[in-house]
DNA sequence: ATAGCTGCAAAGGTTTTGCAGATGA
DNA sequence: TCATCTGCAAAACCTTTGCAGCTAT
């Protein structure tokens, strides 16, 4: 999987998702989820404005919050809030499943994966007759020095 | 354990941290203390304010943020961001250790407990060389109907 | 043609900050 | 005494909203 077919793959999720919702396929959502998926790791939307406003593509404010939004829905992006008030994400898809280890001294954040984890989650929505749409799991703590 | 003992349980431990890190034991702090150790289940800082105001203990909302955070650094508090932009607090002390699973329509917000979940955080930061603090585990989802 | 989308700016709601006065140690 | 804490209000901050104009369909 090469990034141009991923890229592909990612604007026909997105496509089908609108035309599915009976949403219009303007050329901003399909701006912002360019910028969404050319980018590693988490960003937050004042970051996302700024880049494309460098890249002399204006978009507003308003428009990256309801796209994202889209984006949430049809679940091509995460959205994370890693204890501050200011909403983090990360593109969903041509990423491998993983958590995050933060580091509250420095505000870094590490990522890992255990499969284990998914088992635990099903069961767990078994268990309450729920319907499972995402998770996130955070472990706070400090990077030791020695 | 009953709720009197559990109660001068978790002001000694505030005693002693505040000590431990020269801060002052202001009767606000304890106040505050008191207040959030007779709530069930998750609040914010506004129904702090709002319940403290109406018994007629008047905290400022100024003293509310500062002395959650003394709550959250001594660990009789633990903070969440359900994905919305309001933080909500728990307390953590004779209350089970458990994980939260959030219905995405209705805001309900469901615990369940696993003791595989801490094993899988101790490996983890045993492999990253982290030192453990906290973590939080939220699954998102919806209840089923049927 | 028109319902839905965008940009802008203002409003909203939570959290932080500055400062003068109060107080624990 | 005096550094720290509190309360108040303003500021800062992120996010949402209202509305006029634009545009995908």
């Amino acid at each position: 999987m090469n990034s141009d077919n991923s890229k592909q793959n990612v604007r026909g999720i997105f496509t089908e998702y609108l035309e599915q919702k009976g949403h219009r396929k303007t050329p901003e959502r399909f701006a912002i989820l360019d910028e969404v998926y050319c980018r590693d790791g988490h960003f937050d939307i004042e970051s996302l404005y700024i880049s494309m406003k460098n890249k002399n593509y204006r978009v507003s404010r308003a428009t990256l919050y309801n796209t994202i939004d889209l984006l949430l829905d049809c679940k091509l992006v995460v959205k994370h809030q890693f204890g501050k008030n200011i909403a983090q994400f990360e593109k969903a898809i041509a990423n491998n499943h993983h958590d995050h280890l933060i580091d509250t001294q420095n505000g870094k954040v590490l990522e890992f994966y255990d499969p284990r984890i998914r088992e635990i989650i099903e069961e767990a929505c078994e268990r309450h007759n729920f319907k499972f749409s995402h998770h996130t799991l955070y472990i706070y703590g400090q990077t030791k020095d020695n």
